[in-house]
RNA sequence: GCCCGGGUGGUGAAAUGGUAUACACGCAAGACUUAAAAUCUUGUGACCGAAAGGUCGUGUGGGUUCGAGUCCCACCCCGGGCACCA
């Protein structure tokens, strides 16, 4: 009888399906268990082999808890809004949601044809008005708690289509559609104060179980120092420039200073600079490059001087030139620095190229050549009550001093910027705001929730660079909710991190009308225990999502009792790469569609590729060779169902079986299924060489193999006799004395080297094996006229004859 | 450029500081077959050797250690992220 996946595979996704066995109700007397993948944006291409790398192995963690006992809930949705959907709509005219629909019926075909113990009655959809009502009045909670702000930012815009673009969208400078330059264009934009959070952010990654490599990803994104801000004077004029310093030791090498053309200094001093037609040439050729390509290292520095004004350094009363370049930006720190070419090596590349003064305040290094920039491998020079002294001392004697005089403070500045809330487009959720020449911004009452996406003609922006609401006058048209005035609505909609930040709580309480969630149920099932999701992730969608649910935490809409962290446990997979390594793209023709594998090898062997095919954790290319190796392995598992008899147990294959038991449940939970699964072929390699199986060690396999090979596993339980689903069995614990070994090889080194192994007890003292060691014909020959000067004895492993 | 990963056979890879290359693919030989496919068995890091055995070998160069793929320092290469893709 033949391995036929087809069959079995429609036959138990059916019965399953029925059987309502993944369908989870809350249930105080089980302990629960939450796991989570990341929702899929349901896209036109269809699911991706990338896809199933994170569903399946969190689908394996999930029967593996369900077998255990636990209340397992393991759901699904779609991040459905998104700029795909809608540069379709521009190009076909086809309604974005009318195209999600039918992208999201394919995904869920897709889907339901891998066999993963998704709990599909919670389904949710971040387009659903029902559900973006939600999303809708938690941005009213930030705007009401005044986290949610108006603020001047730039963005990209092409001067060509005349419409914002998403970074993603300019390559290389130039509109990636129509090839038109683009510029940067400030614009008035929603904005979240996640910086108000960034000390909580931070502190919260001691209390939670994340990969260490995510962690420091999200502490480098916030990226906090802690320095001291100093004020600058300026000649001729009571206004003075701020700047932030972690190395205030240096401050008697600040020789220049350089603003960021954004800064608002440059215009207030519009009057006093000489050069002003070449200083706003300047500005205006910086709004049209991008932060990476402003602050690239190797690229070439620019700037031009602001003729006509000298700044004064506090410590010294020494006159310094302000220059305005680039390579400052205005999103960080107070977008001013003072400039110590010496040591630090943007700065020394600037004064270089400029020919400004450099000079050494600490010594040790060689300032011709570069910036001696090591803290503490020199000591204080040219800096008069500071010389001396390390530069750790004098970092804090001229922070108390800068104190005394009142030129400066201690400062925490962070890396992290607010969050851009705003978008000028159709595909996503309207901003629920009206604004009122009376009232200012006035919040839509709750009652009118939600605000819903209306239906449009044209999908393009306008020529404003408004979002295509704008245009739909009947709509933008309404009244203040409180004066009752005529008033607009806000044309912006959210950006697609809004509806992903809060997903994990409404599957709590999918259907809920009244609220997102109801708290009993977000006290059940909160926090999530296992979230997996890729690196791209680490340091917006998870810090948004981590951010926004501690707001909601402190406005006591979700339950103390789920603390503050969403998610108690993080872990990435890596990315799959088409054949040959490259990422698999539309435009190289490299995708690779799980259907296909799915009709030629079915859903099991899928699973199981994806599984073994590498580290879970790693980027690994696709080979579609490696798939065949998978196929074969459950074929071989099928067909040993044909030596299943009532024989008792072989002591060896016992001895695999439990080896194999254990470090498949341990390597779950360390997400190492790779190795997993080569156990597994191990122990089947070992049963296929035995004239006859026994039916308790069949049943004990089939139990570890069933998270991994759910379909197959099943049609081989139910013909081994078992009568309810082997999903909802229990997970078997492993016999610990059948897993130790009694006799092992022991190893005998000379100088580090193998020269010899030897068979003996597991146990083995450390006498004997010295004894033994010396005792080795293979030795004696290595050993001989040669003094011995130690022999080393690691048990149950090795004897090092050091000579 | 900055932050985070990674680099081991022909290929995907395995290895709490202790036998480097488990498991799988590929390849070769053999069995079965009229034949092929499938399946099964055996072999398979490189070099020298008839063999026994030896030497070399985990991106490069150094170091620590009785012993380093693993720890430390420097460098090279590849992947992810860099705030409006999701």
């Amino acid at each position: 009888m033949d391995y036929n996946f087809k069959k079995i595979e429609k036959k138990w996704q059916a019965k399953w399906e029925k059987g309502k066995i993944y369908e989870v109700k809350e249930n105080s007397k089980k302990e629960k268990f939450y796991c989570l993948i990341e929702f899929p944006y349901p896209s036109g291409e269809g699911l991706h082999v990338g896809h199933p790398r994170s569903y399946t192995a969190l689908d394996i963690v999930a029967r593996k808890h369900r077998m255990q006992g636990k209340n397992v809930l393991y759901p699904i949705g779609w991040d459905a809004f998104g700029l795909p959907a809608e540069n379709y709509a521009i190009k076909t005219g086809i309604q974005p949601a009318i195209a999600t629909a039918k992208n999201i019926k394919n995904f869920t075909r897709q889907l339901k044809s891998l066999g993963l113990s998704f709990d599909w009655s919670r389904e949710i959809n971040t387009t659903d008005p029902e559900y973006y009502k939600w999303t809708q009045w938690m941005f009213l909670q930030f705007f009401k708690h005044g986290l949610a702000y108006k603020d001047k930012i730039a963005i990209n815009w092409c001067t060509k289509c005349k419409i914002g673009l998403a970074n993603e969208e300019v390559v290389n400078g130039v509109c990636e559609r129509c090839g038109g330059i683009v510029e940067k264009k400030t614009k008035e934009q929603w904005m979240i104060k996640i910086t108000k959070y960034a000390e909580r952010l931070l502190e919260g990654l001691e209390k939670v179980d994340y990969a260490p490599r995510i962690k420091d990803q999200q502490v480098n994104w916030i990226g906090k120092s802690e320095g001291t801000e100093v004020e600058f004077g300026i000649k001729n004029s009571e206004l003075k420039i701020k700047v932030f310093t972690t190395r205030p030791d240096t401050l008697f090498g600040a020789t220049y200073m350089v603003l960021a053309p954004e800064h608002e200094m440059v215009e207030k001093l519009k009057s006093k600079i000489s050069n002003w037609v070449e200083v706003e040439k300047y500005i205006a050729k910086a709004k049209r490059k991008s932060d990476l390509e402003r602050t690239e290292l190797q690229k070439e520095k620019t700037g031009v001087e602001l003729g006509g004004i000298k700044a004064i350094n506090p410590v010294n009363n020494e006159e310094i030139p302000i220059w305005v370049a680039d390579y400052v930006l205005t999103g960080y720190g107070t977008g001013a620095i003072m400039a110590v070419p010496a040591h630090d090596e943007r700065d020394f590349a600037f004064a270089k190229k400029f020919d400004l003064l450099i000079r050494e305040v600490i010594s040790g290094g060689d300032i011709s050549k570069g910036a001696f920039t090591e803290i503490d491998k020199g000591i204080m020079v040219n800096s008069e009550f500071l010389n001396g002294l390390k530069p750790s001392e004098a970092i804090e004697k001229m922070t108390a001093w800068l104190l005394e005089k009142k030129i400066g403070k201690k400062a925490v500045n962070y890396k992290l910027r607010d969050w851009v809330f705003s978008r000028q487009r159709y595909w996503g959720e309207p901003i629920p705001l009206i604004y009122c020449e009376k009232c200012g911004w006035v919040p839509v009452p709750e009652k009118d929730l939600p605000v819903e996406l209306p239906k449009v003609k044209k999908y393009e922006p306008t020529e404003t660079g408004e979002s295509p609401l704008a245009a739909m006058e009947k709509w933008v048209k309404t009244k203040c909710p409180k004066c009752n005035g005529t008033a607009r609505r806000e044309t912006d909609t959210m950006p697609n991190w809004a509806g992903s930040s809060w997903y994990f709580m409404r599957y709590t309480d999918p259907k809920n009308k009244k609220e997102f969630a109801n708290g009993k149920n977000l006290k059940y099932w909160m926090p999530v225990d296992w979230y997996n999701g890729g690196m791209e992730h680490t340091t917006l969608h998870l810090l948004y999502s981590r951010f926004w649910y501690k707001f909601l935490y402190d406005i006591g809409v979700i339950p103390k009792e789920c603390g503050d962290e969403p998610y108690k446990k993080r872990t990435s997979h890596g990315l799959i790469l088409g054949e040959g390594g490259e990422k698999m793209s539309k435009s190289r023709g490299n995708v690779v569609n799980p259907d296909d594998v799915v009709t030629r090898f079915g859903a099991d062997t899928l699973r199981i590729y994806e599984m073994f095919m590498g580290p879970f954790d790693q980027a690994i290319p696709w080979d579609e060779k490696g798939v065949v190796g998978v196929y074969r392995f459950l074929e071989r598992v099928w067909r040993l169902q044909e030596k299943v008899s009532g024989k008792n147990a072989n002591r060896e294959i016992e001895k695999i079986l439990h080896q194999t038991v254990k470090k498949v449940g341990e390597d779950i939970e360390a997400m190492k299924f790779n190795t997993a699964v080569s156990q597994m072929m191990i122990l089947m390699n070992a049963m296929s060489g035995e004239e006859k199986i026994s039916p308790d060690v069949w049943k004990l396999f089939l139990r570890i193999l069933a998270p991994f090979a759910p379909h197959l596993v099943e049609e081989l339980w139910e013909k081994a006799g078992g009568k309810k689903s082997i999903h909802l069995e229990k997970w078997p614990e492993h016999d610990s004395k059948l897993v130790v070994e009694e006799e092992i090889d022991l190893v005998i080194q000379i100088n580090g080297k193998v020269r010899d192994t030897v068979k003996a007890r597991a146990d083995i003292g450390e006498d004997d094996a010295k004894k033994f060691a010396i005792g080795s014909e293979k030795v004696k020959k290595w050993i001989e006229g040669k003094e011995i000067k130690k022999i080393i004895f690691v048990k149950g492993k090795l004897v090092n004859i050091v000579v």
